[in-house]
DNA sequence: TGCTGCGTGGCACTGGGTGCCACTAGCGTC
DNA sequence: GACGCTAGTGGCACCCAGTGCCACGCAGCA
Protein backbone atom coordinates (compact mmCIF):
# COMPACT_ATOMS: atom_id res chain seq x y z
CA UNK A 1 0.00 0.00 0.00
CA UNK A 2 1.43 3.42 -0.81
CA UNK A 3 2.23 6.05 2.10
CA UNK A 4 -0.29 8.03 0.72
CA UNK A 5 -2.84 5.55 0.36
CA UNK A 6 -2.22 4.75 3.99
CA UNK A 7 -2.22 8.01 5.46
CA UNK A 8 -6.41 8.21 3.98
CA UNK A 9 -7.22 4.46 5.77
CA UNK A 10 -5.60 5.69 9.18
CA UNK A 11 -7.44 8.90 9.06
CA UNK A 12 -11.05 6.91 8.57
CA UNK A 13 -10.39 4.80 11.23
CA UNK A 14 -9.48 7.95 13.37
CA UNK A 15 -13.35 9.45 12.21
CA UNK A 16 -15.03 6.64 12.16
CA UNK A 17 -13.51 5.90 16.29
CA UNK A 18 -14.68 9.23 16.64
CA UNK A 19 -18.18 9.52 15.62
CA UNK A 20 -18.97 6.35 17.19
CA UNK A 21 -17.42 7.36 20.82
CA UNK A 22 -19.27 10.68 20.18
CA UNK A 23 -22.98 9.67 19.47
CA UNK A 24 -22.59 7.06 22.72
CA UNK A 25 -21.49 10.01 24.62
CA UNK A 26 -21.70 13.29 24.89
CA UNK A 27 -18.84 15.31 22.51
CA UNK A 28 -17.30 16.93 25.28
CA UNK A 29 -17.19 14.22 27.48
CA UNK A 30 -14.45 12.30 25.08
CA UNK A 31 -11.32 12.86 25.16
CA UNK A 32 -8.86 13.09 22.55
CA UNK A 33 -6.67 10.48 24.04
CA UNK A 34 -10.12 8.03 24.35
CA UNK A 35 -10.79 8.70 20.22
CA UNK A 36 -6.75 8.18 19.59
CA UNK A 37 -7.04 4.63 21.86
CA UNK A 38 -9.71 3.94 20.10
CA UNK A 39 -8.44 4.08 16.86
CA UNK A 40 -5.60 2.11 17.90
CA UNK A 41 -2.80 5.40 17.10
CA UNK A 42 -1.84 7.66 19.42
CA UNK A 43 -3.02 11.54 20.81
CA UNK A 44 -0.46 12.73 18.83
CA UNK A 45 -0.69 11.17 15.54
CA UNK A 46 -4.49 11.99 16.19
CA UNK A 47 -4.11 15.65 16.14
CA UNK A 48 -1.77 15.45 13.05
CA UNK A 49 -5.05 14.11 11.22
CA UNK A 50 -7.13 16.61 12.21
CA UNK A 51 -6.39 19.95 13.64
CA UNK A 52 -9.18 19.67 16.58
CA UNK A 53 -11.27 17.72 18.12
CA UNK A 54 -14.59 18.81 16.26
CA UNK A 55 -12.61 18.68 12.72
CA UNK A 56 -12.95 14.62 13.11
CA UNK A 57 -16.52 14.71 12.64
CA UNK A 58 -16.52 17.31 9.24
CA UNK A 59 -15.25 14.36 7.21
CA UNK A 60 -13.46 16.10 3.95
CA UNK A 61 -15.51 18.85 4.46
CA UNK A 62 -13.02 21.03 2.50
CA UNK A 63 -13.88 18.58 -0.36
CA UNK A 64 -17.99 19.49 -0.25
CA UNK A 65 -16.91 23.48 -0.27
CA UNK A 66 -14.53 22.79 -3.80
CA UNK A 67 -17.81 21.15 -5.06
CA UNK A 68 -20.43 23.66 -4.21
CA UNK A 69 -18.06 26.59 -5.70
CA UNK A 70 -17.82 24.13 -9.38
CA UNK A 71 -21.86 23.57 -9.17
CA UNK A 72 -22.26 26.99 -8.49
CA UNK A 73 -19.63 28.43 -11.21
CA UNK A 74 -21.60 25.87 -13.61
CA UNK A 75 -24.90 27.32 -12.79
CA UNK A 76 -26.88 28.47 -16.18
CA UNK A 77 -26.45 32.45 -15.96
CA UNK A 78 -30.94 32.84 -17.26
CA UNK A 79 -31.55 30.57 -14.16
CA UNK A 80 -32.84 33.20 -10.85
CA UNK A 81 -30.13 33.22 -8.31
CA UNK A 82 -31.67 31.94 -5.64
CA UNK A 83 -32.79 28.83 -7.56
CA UNK A 84 -29.20 28.43 -8.87
CA UNK A 85 -27.73 28.24 -4.96
CA UNK A 86 -30.83 26.00 -4.05
CA UNK A 87 -29.81 23.53 -6.64
CA UNK A 88 -25.97 23.85 -6.00
CA UNK A 89 -26.76 22.94 -2.68
CA UNK A 90 -29.38 20.20 -3.33
CA UNK A 91 -26.76 18.36 -5.39
CA UNK A 92 -23.79 18.38 -3.49
CA UNK A 93 -26.21 17.18 -0.70
CA UNK A 94 -27.44 14.65 -3.07
CA UNK A 95 -25.83 11.49 -0.58
CA UNK A 96 -26.38 7.51 -2.02
CA UNK A 97 -28.90 5.95 0.82
CA UNK A 98 -25.64 3.76 2.09
CA UNK A 99 -24.43 7.40 3.03
CA UNK A 100 -27.64 8.60 5.13
CA UNK A 101 -27.11 6.93 8.11
CA UNK A 102 -23.47 8.43 8.25
CA UNK A 103 -24.87 11.83 7.71
CA UNK A 104 -27.90 11.62 10.04
CA UNK A 105 -25.68 11.04 12.84
CA UNK A 106 -22.65 13.93 11.73
CA UNK A 107 -25.63 16.52 11.35
CA UNK A 108 -27.37 15.46 14.73
CA UNK A 109 -23.99 15.85 16.63
CA UNK A 110 -23.31 19.57 14.78
CA UNK A 111 -26.73 20.71 15.22
CA UNK A 112 -27.18 19.77 18.53
CA UNK A 113 -23.62 19.68 20.21
CA UNK A 114 -22.62 23.07 21.55
CA UNK A 115 -18.98 22.97 20.96
CA UNK A 116 -19.52 21.57 17.53
CA UNK A 117 -22.59 23.86 17.22
CA UNK A 118 -19.91 26.87 17.66
CA UNK A 119 -17.51 25.12 15.63
CA UNK A 120 -19.76 25.20 12.31
CA UNK A 121 -19.76 28.38 12.16
CA UNK A 122 -16.17 28.61 11.36
CA UNK A 123 -15.89 25.91 8.92
CA UNK A 124 -19.82 27.19 7.43
CA UNK A 125 -17.19 30.83 6.91
CA UNK A 126 -15.83 29.18 3.77
CA UNK A 127 -19.53 28.11 2.15
CA UNK A 128 -20.37 32.10 2.81
CA UNK A 129 -17.61 33.51 1.29
CA UNK A 130 -18.08 30.90 -1.53
CA UNK A 131 -21.77 31.85 -2.05
CA UNK A 132 -21.26 35.44 -1.44
CA UNK A 133 -18.77 35.22 -4.04
CA UNK A 134 -21.15 34.03 -6.48
CA UNK A 135 -23.67 36.06 -6.25
CA UNK A 136 -21.67 39.23 -6.35
CA UNK A 137 -20.37 37.68 -10.25
CA UNK A 138 -24.30 37.17 -11.13
CA UNK A 139 -24.87 40.90 -9.65
CA UNK A 140 -21.83 42.49 -10.34
CA UNK A 141 -20.96 43.77 -6.92
CA UNK A 142 -18.44 43.28 -4.24
CA UNK A 143 -18.50 40.24 -2.93
CA UNK A 144 -18.45 41.95 0.80
CA UNK A 145 -21.43 44.38 0.35
CA UNK A 146 -25.07 43.95 1.61
CA UNK A 147 -26.75 41.82 -1.46
CA UNK A 148 -24.35 38.71 -1.66
CA UNK A 149 -23.11 38.48 2.59
CA UNK A 150 -27.19 38.49 3.12
CA UNK A 151 -27.82 35.54 0.46
CA UNK A 152 -24.80 33.67 1.34
CA UNK A 153 -26.14 33.44 5.08
CA UNK A 154 -29.80 33.43 4.38
CA UNK A 155 -29.43 30.34 2.16
CA UNK A 156 -26.89 29.14 4.64
CA UNK A 157 -30.18 29.75 7.20
CA UNK A 158 -32.11 27.68 4.69
CA UNK A 159 -29.87 24.70 4.37
CA UNK A 160 -29.29 24.84 8.38
CA UNK A 161 -32.88 24.67 9.08
CA UNK A 162 -34.23 21.78 6.06
CA UNK A 163 -30.89 19.94 7.84
CA UNK A 164 -32.73 19.94 11.12
CA UNK A 165 -36.28 19.56 9.50
CA UNK A 166 -34.47 16.39 7.98
CA UNK A 167 -33.05 15.05 11.06
CA UNK A 168 -36.74 15.52 12.48
CA UNK A 169 -38.61 14.18 10.21
CA UNK A 170 -38.35 11.60 7.56
CA UNK A 171 -38.76 12.72 4.70
CA UNK A 172 -36.18 13.30 1.62
CA UNK A 173 -32.82 16.16 2.51
CA UNK A 174 -33.99 17.50 -0.96
CA UNK A 175 -37.55 18.20 -0.38
CA UNK A 176 -36.58 19.99 3.23
CA UNK A 177 -33.77 21.92 0.86
CA UNK A 178 -36.80 23.45 -1.82
CA UNK A 179 -39.18 23.52 0.92
CA UNK A 180 -36.86 26.02 3.07
CA UNK A 181 -35.49 27.68 -0.37
CA UNK A 182 -39.36 28.06 -1.91
CA UNK A 183 -40.02 29.82 1.89
CA UNK A 184 -36.63 32.61 1.44
CA UNK A 185 -37.64 33.07 -2.53
CA UNK A 186 -40.78 33.76 -1.70
CA UNK A 187 -40.67 35.96 1.00
CA UNK A 188 -42.04 34.01 3.21
CA UNK A 189 -45.60 33.81 1.65
CA UNK A 190 -47.03 31.73 4.54
CA UNK A 191 -46.06 34.46 6.63
CA UNK A 192 -49.11 36.98 5.16
CA UNK B 1 -21.28 50.32 48.77
CA UNK B 2 -23.46 47.03 48.50
CA UNK B 3 -21.73 43.92 47.95
CA UNK B 4 -24.00 43.21 44.69
CA UNK B 5 -23.19 46.72 43.53
CA UNK B 6 -19.11 45.71 44.47
CA UNK B 7 -19.52 42.64 42.34
CA UNK B 8 -20.85 44.83 39.32
CA UNK B 9 -18.05 47.08 39.51
CA UNK B 10 -15.49 44.34 39.01
CA UNK B 11 -17.55 42.81 36.57
CA UNK B 12 -17.25 46.16 34.49
CA UNK B 13 -13.63 46.18 35.20
CA UNK B 14 -13.05 43.14 34.28
CA UNK B 15 -14.74 43.51 31.03
CA UNK B 16 -13.18 47.09 30.07
CA UNK B 17 -10.34 45.21 30.61
CA UNK B 18 -10.47 42.73 28.55
CA UNK B 19 -11.98 44.53 25.65
CA UNK B 20 -8.85 46.82 25.64
CA UNK B 21 -6.50 44.28 25.58
CA UNK B 22 -8.79 42.24 22.34
CA UNK B 23 -8.45 45.09 20.55
CA UNK B 24 -4.47 45.98 20.61
CA UNK B 25 -3.80 42.09 20.54
CA UNK B 26 -5.30 39.56 18.70
CA UNK B 27 -8.01 37.24 20.92
CA UNK B 28 -6.10 34.55 21.26
CA UNK B 29 -3.10 36.22 22.27
CA UNK B 30 -3.88 37.86 25.18
CA UNK B 31 -4.23 35.06 28.20
CA UNK B 32 -7.12 35.14 30.74
CA UNK B 33 -3.87 35.94 33.20
CA UNK B 34 -2.96 38.79 31.01
CA UNK B 35 -6.85 39.93 31.42
CA UNK B 36 -7.50 39.51 35.59
CA UNK B 37 -3.70 41.19 36.15
CA UNK B 38 -5.27 44.42 33.81
CA UNK B 39 -8.67 44.08 35.82
CA UNK B 40 -6.28 43.72 39.42
CA UNK B 41 -7.76 40.50 40.18
CA UNK B 42 -7.08 36.94 40.04
CA UNK B 43 -7.38 34.61 37.24
CA UNK B 44 -10.02 32.76 39.43
CA UNK B 45 -11.84 35.47 39.95
CA UNK B 46 -12.32 36.11 36.38
CA UNK B 47 -13.69 32.72 35.36
CA UNK B 48 -16.26 33.73 38.47
CA UNK B 49 -17.40 36.34 36.60
CA UNK B 50 -16.90 35.18 33.34
CA UNK B 51 -17.60 31.37 32.20
CA UNK B 52 -15.07 31.56 29.82
CA UNK B 53 -12.72 34.07 27.66
CA UNK B 54 -15.41 34.72 25.33
CA UNK B 55 -18.04 35.82 27.39
CA UNK B 56 -15.77 38.84 28.67
CA UNK B 57 -16.82 40.68 24.98
CA UNK B 58 -20.72 39.85 25.79
CA UNK B 59 -21.42 42.54 28.55
CA UNK B 60 -24.73 41.42 29.68
CA UNK B 61 -26.10 39.69 26.26
CA UNK B 62 -28.90 37.63 28.75
CA UNK B 63 -30.50 41.14 29.31
CA UNK B 64 -30.39 41.74 25.62
CA UNK B 65 -32.49 38.63 25.07
CA UNK B 66 -34.91 39.23 27.39
CA UNK B 67 -35.54 42.34 26.14
CA UNK B 68 -35.92 40.84 22.45
CA UNK B 69 -38.30 38.37 23.79
CA UNK B 70 -40.10 41.87 25.38
CA UNK B 71 -40.62 43.58 22.06
CA UNK B 72 -41.84 40.77 20.37
CA UNK B 73 -43.99 39.84 22.88
CA UNK B 74 -45.67 43.15 22.86
CA UNK B 75 -45.93 43.86 18.92
CA UNK B 76 -49.22 44.15 17.21
CA UNK B 77 -50.77 41.05 16.09
CA UNK B 78 -51.96 43.00 12.75
CA UNK B 79 -48.29 43.99 11.66
CA UNK B 80 -46.57 41.59 9.50
CA UNK B 81 -44.29 39.12 10.85
CA UNK B 82 -41.02 39.98 9.56
CA UNK B 83 -41.62 43.45 10.12
CA UNK B 84 -42.43 43.10 14.24
CA UNK B 85 -39.66 41.19 13.97
CA UNK B 86 -36.96 44.14 11.76
CA UNK B 87 -38.69 46.33 14.86
CA UNK B 88 -37.91 44.17 17.75
CA UNK B 89 -34.23 44.43 16.42
CA UNK B 90 -34.24 47.92 15.46
CA UNK B 91 -35.60 49.14 19.33
CA UNK B 92 -33.32 46.69 20.66
CA UNK B 93 -30.32 47.89 18.60
CA UNK B 94 -30.83 51.40 19.63
CA UNK B 95 -27.75 52.66 20.85
CA UNK B 96 -26.87 56.02 22.43
CA UNK B 97 -24.67 57.79 20.60
CA UNK B 98 -21.85 57.47 23.25
CA UNK B 99 -22.36 53.90 23.37
CA UNK B 100 -21.59 53.11 19.50
CA UNK B 101 -17.70 52.96 19.74
CA UNK B 102 -18.21 50.18 22.29
CA UNK B 103 -20.50 48.65 20.51
CA UNK B 104 -17.95 49.14 17.36
CA UNK B 105 -15.51 47.47 19.36
CA UNK B 106 -17.44 44.78 20.45
CA UNK B 107 -18.81 43.81 17.01
CA UNK B 108 -15.71 44.11 15.20
CA UNK B 109 -14.04 41.50 17.46
CA UNK B 110 -16.94 39.11 17.23
CA UNK B 111 -17.62 39.20 13.62
CA UNK B 112 -13.75 39.22 12.46
CA UNK B 113 -12.04 36.85 15.09
CA UNK B 114 -12.33 33.23 14.68
CA UNK B 115 -13.10 32.33 18.55
CA UNK B 116 -15.04 34.58 19.06
CA UNK B 117 -17.20 34.14 15.89
CA UNK B 118 -17.42 30.63 16.91
CA UNK B 119 -18.92 31.56 20.54
CA UNK B 120 -21.17 33.68 18.93
CA UNK B 121 -23.40 30.60 17.89
CA UNK B 122 -24.19 29.34 21.10
CA UNK B 123 -25.23 33.15 22.38
CA UNK B 124 -27.25 33.35 19.33
CA UNK B 125 -28.80 30.42 19.99
CA UNK B 126 -31.32 32.33 22.20
CA UNK B 127 -32.01 34.93 19.53
CA UNK B 128 -32.60 31.80 17.79
CA UNK B 129 -35.20 30.45 20.40
CA UNK B 130 -37.06 33.73 20.89
CA UNK B 131 -37.60 34.26 17.63
CA UNK B 132 -38.98 31.05 16.68
CA UNK B 133 -41.38 31.03 19.67
CA UNK B 134 -42.52 34.46 18.61
CA UNK B 135 -43.44 33.05 14.64
CA UNK B 136 -44.87 29.76 16.52
CA UNK B 137 -46.84 32.21 18.15
CA UNK B 138 -48.31 34.14 15.18
CA UNK B 139 -48.51 31.51 13.20
CA UNK B 140 -49.85 28.55 15.13
CA UNK B 141 -47.45 25.94 14.71
CA UNK B 142 -44.49 24.58 16.68
CA UNK B 143 -41.52 26.64 17.40
CA UNK B 144 -39.30 23.72 16.23
CA UNK B 145 -41.09 23.16 12.93
CA UNK B 146 -39.76 24.57 9.68
CA UNK B 147 -41.13 28.01 9.33
CA UNK B 148 -40.21 29.39 12.97
CA UNK B 149 -36.88 27.78 12.74
CA UNK B 150 -36.19 29.06 9.01
CA UNK B 151 -37.47 32.95 9.97
CA UNK B 152 -35.81 32.88 13.52
CA UNK B 153 -32.20 32.17 11.33
CA UNK B 154 -33.05 34.09 8.52
CA UNK B 155 -33.66 37.12 10.01
CA UNK B 156 -30.72 36.60 12.70
CA UNK B 157 -28.97 36.43 9.12
CA UNK B 158 -29.82 39.80 8.26
CA UNK B 159 -28.95 40.73 11.49
CA UNK B 160 -25.72 39.90 11.29
CA UNK B 161 -25.38 41.23 7.76
CA UNK B 162 -26.51 44.58 8.95
CA UNK B 163 -23.87 44.69 11.71
CA UNK B 164 -21.40 43.98 9.01
CA UNK B 165 -22.18 46.68 6.32
CA UNK B 166 -22.43 49.06 9.63
CA UNK B 167 -18.89 48.30 10.12
CA UNK B 168 -17.70 48.76 7.22
CA UNK B 169 -19.98 51.74 6.39
CA UNK B 170 -20.55 54.80 8.16
CA UNK B 171 -24.05 54.57 8.32
CA UNK B 172 -27.13 54.22 11.14
CA UNK B 173 -27.07 50.95 12.50
CA UNK B 174 -31.09 50.81 11.80
CA UNK B 175 -30.54 51.82 8.08
CA UNK B 176 -28.77 48.76 7.67
CA UNK B 177 -31.01 46.72 9.57
CA UNK B 178 -33.96 47.76 7.72
CA UNK B 179 -32.26 47.38 4.44
CA UNK B 180 -31.33 43.92 5.00
CA UNK B 181 -34.83 42.54 6.34
CA UNK B 182 -36.58 44.78 3.09
CA UNK B 183 -34.27 42.51 1.35
CA UNK B 184 -35.19 39.18 2.65
CA UNK B 185 -38.93 40.17 3.19
CA UNK B 186 -39.12 40.90 -0.29
CA UNK B 187 -37.38 37.62 -1.39
CA UNK B 188 -34.72 39.60 -2.96
CA UNK B 189 -35.76 42.19 -5.20
CA UNK B 190 -32.45 43.59 -6.41
CA UNK B 191 -32.09 39.76 -7.79
CA UNK B 192 -34.43 38.97 -10.32
C1' DT C 1 25.36 0.22 2.73
C1' DG C 2 24.14 4.81 3.40
C1' DC C 3 20.83 8.60 2.40
C1' DT C 4 16.34 10.82 2.37
C1' DG C 5 11.46 11.58 3.31
C1' DC C 6 7.50 10.58 5.86
C1' DG C 7 4.42 8.88 9.33
C1' DT C 8 4.64 8.01 13.93
C1' DG C 9 5.19 8.06 19.26
C1' DG C 10 6.80 10.24 23.36
C1' DC C 11 7.44 14.16 26.06
C1' DA C 12 7.29 18.55 27.84
C1' DC C 13 4.91 22.87 27.75
C1' DT C 14 1.19 26.51 27.25
C1' DG C 15 -3.36 27.91 28.18
C1' DG C 16 -8.54 27.44 29.12
C1' DG C 17 -11.45 25.97 32.56
C1' DT C 18 -12.85 23.59 37.24
C1' DG C 19 -13.05 21.75 42.08
C1' DC C 20 -11.61 22.48 46.55
C1' DC C 21 -10.10 24.82 50.56
C1' DA C 22 -8.84 28.75 53.27
C1' DC C 23 -9.17 33.70 54.17
C1' DT C 24 -11.57 38.00 54.73
C1' DA C 25 -15.18 41.57 55.15
C1' DG C 26 -19.75 42.80 56.08
C1' DC C 27 -23.77 42.01 58.83
C1' DG C 28 -27.19 40.44 62.04
C1' DT C 29 -27.93 38.15 66.68
C1' DC C 30 -27.36 37.12 71.47
C1' DG D 1 -17.67 42.14 72.19
C1' DA D 2 -18.19 37.22 70.71
C1' DC D 3 -20.48 34.29 67.70
C1' DG D 4 -22.11 32.64 63.35
C1' DC D 5 -23.52 33.35 58.50
C1' DT D 6 -22.76 34.64 53.75
C1' DA D 7 -20.46 36.25 49.56
C1' DG D 8 -16.43 37.42 47.07
C1' DT D 9 -11.85 36.27 46.69
C1' DG D 10 -7.06 33.97 46.03
C1' DG D 11 -4.24 29.98 45.68
C1' DC D 12 -3.49 25.49 44.30
C1' DA D 13 -3.88 21.23 42.02
C1' DC D 14 -5.91 19.09 38.36
C1' DC D 15 -7.94 17.83 33.62
C1' DC D 16 -7.82 18.40 28.90
C1' DA D 17 -6.98 20.56 24.10
C1' DG D 18 -3.44 21.67 21.24
C1' DT D 19 1.72 22.43 19.87
C1' DG D 20 6.86 22.13 19.28
C1' DC D 21 10.61 19.21 19.36
C1' DC D 22 13.18 15.13 18.96
C1' DA D 23 13.95 10.37 18.05
C1' DC D 24 12.63 6.13 15.84
C1' DG D 25 11.22 2.99 12.08
C1' DC D 26 10.33 2.07 7.46
C1' DA D 27 9.93 2.74 2.67
C1' DG D 28 12.42 3.82 -1.66
C1' DC D 29 16.70 4.87 -3.96
C1' DA D 30 21.54 5.48 -5.20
Amino acid sequence: MSEAAAREVTRARIEAAALELFAERDFDAVTADEVADAAGISRRTFFRHFATKADAVWGDFHEHVVRLEKKLAATDPEQPVLASICAAYVEVNDYADAELPLLRQRMRLILSEPALQAHSQVRYADVDRVVAEHVARRTGCRPDSLVPRLVALATRAAATTAFEAWLAGDGSLADDLHAAFDQLAGGFPTLR
